[in-house]
DNA sequence: ATGAACAGTTCTTATCATGAACCATAGAGG
DNA sequence: CCTCTATGGTTCATGATAAGAACTGTTCAT
């Protein structure tokens, strides 16, 4: 690895946390509206743009420990943004749906998500936002 | 704004917030080798890169209340990785700092973080990878 | 039936987040 | 030389998050 390569990756490195930090930070600015965490804001984008989830996949998708979640969403129903259903085929399993109150939280923190991160790739030419998530995806699913 | 437009906007923003949490996990990943917290480990790479930084610098960059960077700068400090220095041309700010060992360990998990994150753009074609770096840096600096 | 695997919850401990109040220093202007 | 204001950090209190271990129920294959 030669000094250029080393500099190049020490710069990706930054860019790269930065933007990860920009984006996260999203859903505190957005959240803090309504009076919500970051975390309150994520899950009730991720159950918006799923319906209805299990708590396993809601843990994957925000990478949370299952204890931590359960926390997470009792929070959160406390809050009455969201409920629990048992799935009744297999009583194991319990599905996050959201209440009519957070319906509509959820449209309007998930609506200024995507406009913010819209705008930020707005500024990228025309080619690169066609890939961009098709490359974003590549690079994550590994 | 197209249906079209509408889906390709939320495909777009799961994929940036997965790789975000992806990004930001690895300083989980890589931290738990040597017994730091993510934002532990997160902080002696931010240092190392820098050689010193102003506590001031170093809550832009970590996206964090100057009362919460207090802690994690008392906590990391305890565990004997970095220590303040005044400036003694303004006796203000406090410039942190890593102790030999804090340098050991930042050298050892700043590497670890470089090579993941080129192992995961590595996949992706040459002359998206030159422009990436750009391309990331162009999304934040809004 | 029995036992292994799975999905969630609960508990404990340390860490992190946030805002408000506070202290010390610096840099004006009068 | 004094205020006044702004700045950089700390401290404190409270709630939220992180992680692991132990636990409850449920399913499924023997």
């Amino acid at each position: 690895m030669t000094e250029i390569d080393t500099t190049g990756t020490r710069e990706l490195a930054k860019a790269l946390v930065g933007l990860s930090h920009h984006v996260l930070h999203m859903f505190n600015d957005i959240g803090r509206g309504h009076d919500l965490t970051a975390q309150q804001t994520e899950l009730v984008c991720a159950v918006i743009v799923r319906d209805r989830v299990r708590m396993s996949d809601l843990g994957k998708v925000m990478h949370l420990e299952k204890s931590n979640l359960s926390g997470l969403v009792d929070r959160t129903e406390k809050r009455g943004l969201i409920m629990r259903r048992r799935d009744p085929e297999d009583r194991r399993v319990t599905y996050v749906e959201l209440t009519e109150e957070g319906r509509q939280v959820a449209t309007s923190t998930h609506c200024e998500v995507t406009r913010r991160l819209n705008d930020l790739v707005a500024q990228l030419p025309a080619e690169v936002q066609l890939s961009l998530t098709e490359v974003v995806e590549k690079i994550t699913e590994s």
